[in-house]
DNA sequence: TTAGGTGCAAATCTTTTGCAGAAAG
DNA sequence: CTTTCTGCAAAAGATTTGCACCTAA
């Protein structure tokens, strides 16, 4: 955790950047979350416990400078919010989402499943792939199972 | 042209809904403009042509409906507007977008590679797939020609 | 001391909604 | 007539921005 804070501290000054408290207490939230995809709001409402006196405006400006430095991903799922994931530079960031059309849940599946395809849009299509996204809708295995 | 309006039509119909002209007008749009993918604003400032009294709260509530009757995909490539497609009920519907880092512009694949995956997925994560989404950020095609 | 950061409030942008009138069956 | 639909303007919700103050090298 605190190696991690540390890595970030280094990406952010290497641009010229301080890692303030309240970009620290924002990072920290998303260290301890990793597993959800918290929109602004979500962040805003958790790094008030850590910062009390910082200000959505700040909220929102650290993501998106972490997300210029490739630190979190910011992502759309369609319900008018967007949300921030924290990359994981040392495994492959290339994961898969399920999303519980019932539940609403969001899952991740760590494998890449796309390597082959990309050889081939880049034979067939002349298309130089930098990143992918692929998720699925559908029902959730607690869905599935609760029926 | 006119037969896939009139089909929609049916569509709409079948739901007790009608092909106002407005409708009608959105619909020429979007079959006018089929290889885009338009946002709200872009089919409203088309449609206004063809019908220059016509609302954008119209438009909305216009692509909100197709969506819902699944004429038409609602999308979200992360640039805080949603745009629509309209759906080929003919061919498979899952196609990919390749989607250019450089120029921005947003191509599409009309072949379907998830097959394979969305069976594994079932297996191995009892994930029922409704529908998925893959898009690929890279260079295009145009893009690597120029350089 | 100087550039980068912050909080606040106001502004912006997209999308939705309330409402009174219009259109269609 | 009665339901659906429309245009307009206002509202809502998410995000950005202007600005004066603050803070650390």
């Amino acid at each position: 955790m605190e190696a991690r804070i540390e890595k970030i501290k280094q990406q952010l000054q290497a641009q010229g950047y301080k890692l303030t408290p309240q970009r620290e207490a924002t990072v920290r939230v998303l260290l301890e979350n990793e597993e959800d995809h918290l929109s602004a709001e979500d962040v805003y409402m958790l790094v008030k416990d850590k910062a009390p006196e910082i200000g959505l405006a700040t909220v929102y400006r650290t993501l998106e400078l972490l997300n210029e430095l490739h630190v979190v991903e910011k992502m759309n799922f369609g319900d008018g919010v967007a949300r921030y994931d924290l990359r994981n530079n040392d495994k492959n960031h290339h994961h898969h989402h399920l999303i519980c059309v019932q539940c609403g849940a969001v899952d991740e599946i760590m494998e890449d499943w796309l390597g082959p395809l990309e050889e081939r849009l880049a034979k067939e299509y002349n298309f130089k792939v930098i990143d992918h996204r692929l998720d699925f809708q559908g029902i959730c295995h607690r869905c599935n199972e609760k029926q």
